[in-house]
DNA sequence: CCCTGATTCGC
DNA sequence: GCGAATCAGG
């Protein structure tokens, strides 16, 4: 494979989106980031211009801010969605390290409350071994992703989205109050 | 250890 | 021109 001007457009577009070398990469396929990079060079396009993610506006308040384990990925963002929600929830260790009371609420947390500002957004194309594959949307609408985040370790899902997908039965968590009441 | 982009240099 | 190896950093 070669950088066709094809492919080459499809890169300056996805650096100019803000997307890493290795998205990028695992979009085109067939090169690693490291071409992705050198391309980048060679055609002179290294100084990217800011992801465009406007801050809010500085209004009264702090804008309300989730913390992200990368850079925000461009905020191609159509899925109509009202605001982030008025308490953000934490995801990954922060998730695990939660409390029974708090485990129960992330439980019966809905994916509309905890998608806004925390996927890395990856189409069918990019998923690899270590890539959350929680789908959401609307397969088959245009808009259509998935998590994307880095999954466990022989888990499809990232920490967040392993929890809510392998939820222990009602027996088993009884069973669990159970011994935790002692 | 996961990741990022930058640079070098043999091909 | 290309990109693996390497570097420097988060």
């Amino acid at each position: 494979m070669s950088w066709t001007d094809e492919r080459v457009e499809r890169l300056k577009t996805l650096w100019s989106e803000g997307l890493s070398a290795s998205q990028i990469a695992a979009e085109l396929g067939a090169v690693t980031r490291n071409a992705v990079i050198g391309k980048v060079h060679r055609l002179g396009l290294s100084g990217r211009s800011k992801p465009q993610v406007q801050p809010a506006r500085p209004t009264v308040a702090a804008p309300p801010r989730v913390k992200t384990a990368s850079r925000p990925v461009a905020q191609t963002q159509s899925t109509s969605r009202p605001a982030a929600p008025a308490r953000p929830i934490t995801i990954g260790a922060t998730a695990l390290k939660a409390d029974a009371q708090a485990e129960e609420a992330l439980a019966v947390a809905t994916v509309a409350e905890i998608e806004p500002p925390v996927f890395e957004k990856v189409t069918i194309l990019s998923l690899t071994e270590s890539t959350c594959k929680w789908p959401v949307g609307d397969p088959g609408k245009p808009d259509f992703f998935f998590c994307g985040r880095k999954s466990e370790v022989g888990i499809p899902y990232c920490a967040f989205h392993a929890r809510i997908a392998y939820q222990p039965s009602a027996e088993r968590r009884r069973e669990r109050d159970r011994k935790a009441a002692g």
